[in-house]
DNA sequence: CCTTACAGACCGTCGCGTCGGTTTGAAGCG
DNA sequence: CGCTTCAAACCGACGCGACGGTCTGTAAGG
């Protein structure tokens, strides 16, 4: 692969490429990692266990990582662009800001629910771990209500909704969302996080008085 | 000086103190406990240190508690009940379901607002400890969401309501709120609280379909 | 004098991070 | 084209501090 350089000091001998295949061992310690701290929580995850199930070694490790939390947050900010893509994807095949909103919830959850571990993390481990953690993550967190915001403010605009403190609802939405998860990570209830979907989007989207009915003619001249 | 406990304290009435005074030593370490594991989170919170802030020794601290899970969980299952009864109080003083949820919210932000070490070993210290604790954390959640669920149970029978998923809505206003006083917690803002109180409110209420108009006399304009 | 409530020195473990060493592949060079 | 050189990439034993928990000792009360 060609991954180029910005070493543009001087010129000269360019391109040195690298000697093994660097890039795939990060990625093998950045996927043990992910599996380490999803089943041991991020505390009770020792460097050890991520070298043990990487294949790779103490000097390896801390050649790509320069410590314990800085892979934890390597891997953070490698799944959010993940998930935040999906919701972005579902969001661009909406036109109406409030199907927007209701897209994004159906993936959202689809997502959580088809990545446990990558969830479990995000919305388990990473919490109350102290030092400047917390800040880091909630503003990981800061970036999906801001989305959500964003759509709010949009509806708001378009005249689909009333004029609201749109960041309160962002951040509640997100609570909300985050609460049910979190319950099926951990106690398995309910079996399929799916089920929820119908009562989550109708209180969801009564929470900021849009019409509960999105399906195919919808004409919102019915007086509720 | 008001010492964190404004809530309710219970004391032995009747005191048979056998040789020096047991249950003091032990309300000092709890006291104790609960700043170092809010300052610290409870990883970053040495014995040593709960010690050192209660004045008393390895010796005593082991006298009373097994181990260091078990006076985290001695401090939480002393702390939630009373919350429970603050929120229990208020609710005791509405007759109307919607409006004793209306309560409910108001006095579980005030007291979070009040006691921010309780809500911070709560609502994150608590989160994403491996072992049983997340199970038994969910436990206690469980047992706020219960209460909503209740009240919203009721509203549901009294025809105030309509009918809908109860449990899921609990979890899920437990989810917005928690969000909220996290976000608080943390970061700070919003800079006071309460002052999400209406947008949250408004925003919960209309979640289940239930007129956003209750209070008493807080409003001169005109009402339906 | 025996038990309760506590004190504080001590010990064992565990896990993070380091550090000297080794392999690997790409240049330099004749 | 092989031989040397050099640094990037990787290995794994060890150090070392920290922290949970134990154990022996001791003041006080019945």
């Amino acid at each position: 692969m060609a991954t180029p350089h910005d070493i543009s000091d001087n010129a000269a001998p360019r391109g040195h490429t690298h000697t093994r295949d660097k890039e795939a061992t990060r990625r093998r310690l950045l996927d043990a990692a992910e599996t380490v701290f999803a089943a041991k929580g991020y505390h009770g995850a020792a460097v050890d266990d991520i070298i043990a199930a990487s294949a790779s070694s103490k000097g390896g490790f801390y050649f790509h990582f320069a410590n314990k939390e800085a892979i934890f947050f390597a891997l953070i900010e490698a799944l959010t662009p993940k998930l935040e893509a999906a919701v972005d994807r579902a969001i661009a095949a909406e036109a109406d800001p409030v199907a927007q909103l209701d897209a994004a919830l159906r993936v959202a959850l689809e997502t959580f629910s088809r990545h446990r571990r990558l969830s479990k993390i995000l919305l388990v481990e990473a919490v109350g771990l102290g030092h400047g953690f917390d800040e880091k993550l909630l503003r990981v967190r800061g970036r999906f209500a801001a989305m959500i915001q964003r759509r709010l403010d949009l509806a708001v605009q378009a005249g689909r909704i009333a004029a609201m403190d749109t960041e309160t609802v962002a951040w509640a939405w997100f609570g909300a969302v985050n609460e049910i998860v979190v319950r099926w990570l951990i106690t398995g209830q309910p079996e399929r996080l799916e089920s929820v979907f119908p009562a989550l989007r109708e209180l969801l989207l009564r929470s900021i008085g849009a019409p509960p009915a999105t399906p195919p003619a919808s004409e919102g001249s019915a007086r509720p």
